[in-house]
DNA sequence: CACATCCATAACTCAATGGTTATGAGAATT
DNA sequence: AATTCTCATAACCATTGAGTTATGGATGTG
C-alpha cells in the first residue's frame, strides 16, 4: 500500500526532514543520535521530523538495545514518480515499467 | 534557471494548489475564473495559489484584456525528476538523457 | 541496585500559511 | 462617462507546524 503523493509531498516539502532523507538515502542507516548530530536541531525534533518521514512510508525503523536505526525507503518515492509522469507526458514512457522493476526489487 | 527543489516541494505540498497544477496540466491553459469555478475557495484564494505556483516557475501567465490565462509549464518539475533519481540510484538510469530531451523541447 | 544513555512523547511557543472579506486597478460594455 | 467585469493585493483571522524544554520508559553499565 503505497503512500498518497499528498502525504509524500507533505512529508518531503520541510528541507531539514528532507535533508534527513537525503542523509539516509546516501549514508546508509543511522541511528537517531547520529543523524541529530549534525542536523542543527534538538533531538526530539529529529525523532519527531523521522515519525513524519515514517508515516509516508519514506524510512523505515529498527530497534536494537536502546537505539533506533532508520534507513530510507526509496521505494516510497514511486508514487512522486508516477505523478509526476502523469503531469509530464513526455517523461511518461520512462516510467513505463516502474511496475516491474519493483517486483524485481521485492527479492 | 531552473527552481530550487526547495521551492517545488513547497509549492507541491498543498493539496489545493496541487490540484490547480493538475487541471493545468491535463485540461490545458485556463483563466483565473475558469479555475476558480470548482475549486471550492474564494478568487483571491486562487490567485495567491496561482502566484506561488508561477514563484517556483510551475506555471505561466498571459494577459489577454482583463482576464489573465494560466498554464502549466511542465518542464519545471526537471529538479523534481533529477532529486527523486539522485536518491532513488535504480531510477536514475531512466533520467540521464533529461537534458537533452530538455534541449529537444526547446524548439 | 543505582546510574547513565538513547529515544519518544507531552506541553508549550512562535512564525508561517491558507483561508476570508474588502478594495482597487485595468479593461470591456452600454 | 458611468458601469460592469476580471483579477490582484491588502488586511485580517485561525490553524498548522516546526522548534523548544521537560519528562519518562527502556536498555545498558558500574
Amino acid at each position: 500500500m503505497p503512500a498518497s503523493p499528498d502525504l509524500l509531498f507533505r512529508a518531503l516539502a520541510d528541507p531539514t526532514r528532507r535533508t534527513l532523507f537525503e542523509r539516509l538515502c546516501l549514508d546508509g542507516e543511522q541511528t537517531v543520535g547520529g543523524l541529530t548530530s549534525g542536523a542543527g536541531i534538538s533531538q526530539p525534533a529529529v525523532s519527531k521530523h523521522l515519525a513524519v518521514l515514517k508515516q509516508a512510508g519514506l524510512v523505515l525503523d529498527r530497534h536494537e538495545g536502546r537505539q533506533t536505526h532508520y534507513r530510507a525507503q526509496q521505494r516510497a518515492l514511486a508514487p512522486l514518480v508516477d505523478w509526476t509522469g502523469r503531469m509530464a507526458p513526455f517523461w511518461e514512457a520512462r516510467f513505463d515499467d516502474l511496475e516491474d522493476l519493483l517486483k524485481r526489487m521485492d527479492q
